[in-house]
RNA sequence: UCCUCGGUAGCUCAAUUGGCAGAGCGACCGGCUGUUAACCGGUUGGUUCCUGGUUCGAGUCCAGGCCGAGGAGCCA
């Protein structure tokens, strides 16, 4: 048997036997002419037969392999820009197929559209399609991504619990199991408290990890279950979170478009809005948004449109909100100083103005809104007591939280990164549920 | 929780005023030497989401229910 090889290297290998294994995604008969397309975790490669160059037993074996077949295919791989593909360009022409299994009866997913829950329920095998493919191929590159920046910029991994006692923020409605005697324990929501302590022993850390919220949201935007990365930094006000954040961010989508150009292209993603992201990053205070919003406002006729962006200052920025204003800029835009009333109750006030929080968002463009949110934390242990007092917190749970200002304090900031909200704007794609392998919605467990 | 839309063949969808339930794709058979979800011909394929009601007659109208999608709120 030649060697077996990449798809994805194919260029290497050009002129040369190899074997290839993987299974058939679709098959093109044309009489005395075939084409497979396959598929081997890497690629999507087209291997082509011809009856003349083959003995009858070995092509009628070809026309018959039926769609999703697992086999190995060897042949002499050969440049031709007709060959589709991804990344294509590179085909094989066939010499020998081994079938290691035969596929009986109908593959379910068909080579055509189908609705939204039929492939939910397929999920298992809606993944090797060659978009669902691309998709996660890129939401692994992303969180290669975080990891090694993080990595390489002086950040400690120390992981969060998925099991917390309790809220951690005291808002979101959480996922609660029994805990032996202890009463409930609820799935986490965040991994920031815990992050905070870390801190003070490692400098700068981050926890990257599943989780939960139990809000009845149906979104294109949320999960029950999602990805998020929470990088805390010690001795960081404001203004620095945001200049991490737009050196972090940037190196996600740069490598994303360095090592999954391919990927992207087959989703018909346009690169050139991409490239562009590069710090320094736009920034917009909370005031001048509201501000630039009422504008937008006025100056729109579609009353239903109208209606959905009225707002005075105070309150929280929905979605329709975000899209205008990400509309404005061509890179991820920086929203910071959001109301304190609006926000979690750890987060620092603005000097001089309590109405204030030192808090910001990264809105992504297009449309595709809050991929990060963060703040400056309270470092004064008489101020966030008074907060978790205002909040109607138990002070007994947040015992440990407020010693983390009694011994030590520093000023500090971080902030959450939603993985899947990453990958759907990198991607282009319109909803979250496809930027992770088995979505969790509020009706979907399966499977 | 609220608003809007939807549920018909394995899949995607049609079905006029209430009047014989259809097409494409898939599967199967045949044809085709450059296909890109190939194309062409043939064969196969039904508890019209459920329950009740109106009617000579209901996929279609009415009532209740179930399931799903999109949006709002909340958030990443």
């Amino acid at each position: 048997m030649p060697p077996v090889i990449r798809s994805n290297q194919l260029a290497q290998v050009d002129g040369q036997e190899v074997t290839l294994q993987g299974w058939i995604y679709n098959r093109t008969h044309k009489g005395k002419l075939v084409f497979l397309l396959v598929r081997d975790g890497y690629g999507f490669v087209q291997c082509v037969a011809f009856q003349r160059d083959l003995d009858p037993e070995l092509f009628e074996a070809i026309v018959r392999v039926p769609q999703e077949s697992s086999v190995r295919i060897s042949g002499v791989v050969r440049a031709d820009k007709r060959a589709p593909g991804i990344p294509g360009g590179y085909e094989i022409g066939i010499t020998g197929l081994e079938i290691v299994q035969s596929v009986e009866g109908e593959y379910p997913i068909a080579l055509k559209e189908h609705g939204v829950d039929f492939l939910l329920d397929h999920r298992h095998l809606w993944i090797r399609v060659p978009s669902q493919w691309a998709i996660l191929r890129v939401r692994a590159t992303v969180i290669k991504a975080i990891r090694d920046w993080l990595d390489g910029n002086g950040f400690t991994l120390v992981d969060t619990p998925i099991l917390t006692p309790a809220a951690c923020e005291g808002t979101t409605t959480l996922f609660g199991t029994k805990y032996f005697d202890e009463g409930m324990a609820y799935l986490a929501q965040s991994g920031q408290l815990y992050n905070e302590a870390d801190i003070f022993a490692f400098g700068k850390v981050y926890c990257f990890g599943p989780t939960f919220r139990a809000e009845k949201s149906k979104t294109r935007r949320h999960l029950t279950e999602f990805w998020m990365v929470e990088p805390e930094m010690a001795f960081c006000d404001l203004d620095q979170l945001m200049e991490m954040e737009e050196q972090f961010i940037s190196h996600i989508v740069q490598t994303v478009l360095r090592d999954c150009r391919a990927e992207l292209l087959s989703l018909g993603r346009d690169l050139t809005v991409l490239e562009k992201v590069v710090p320094p990053f736009p920034r917009i205070s909370y005031d001048d948004a509201v501000k630039k919003l009422a504008e937008i406002r006025d100056r729109t006729d579609d009353p239903e449109q109208k209606a959905l962006l009225t707002m005075e200052w105070g309150g929280d920025f929905g979605s329709p909100h975000e899209t205008e204003l990400t509309k404005l800029y061509d890179k991820p835009v920086f929203c910071y100083g959001y109301p304190s009333a609006v926000k979690a109750f750890y987060m620092e006030p603005w000097p001089g103005r309590p109405e204030v929080s030192k808090s910001v968002d990264l809105l992504a463009p297009e449309g595709y809104g809050e991929i990060t949110g963060g703040s400056e934390r309270i470092s004064d242990p008489d101020l966030l007591l008074e907060r978790i007092r205002q909040h109607d917190l138990p002070e007994d749970a947040f015992r440990w939280y407020i010693d983390l200002r009694r011994y030590g304090s520093v000023p500090h900031s971080g902030f959450g990164l939603g993985v899947e909200r990453t990958v759907a704007w990198l991607c282009g794609i319109d909803h979250i549920r496809e930027t992770i392998p088995y979505p969790r919605t509020i009706n979907r467990v399966y499977p």
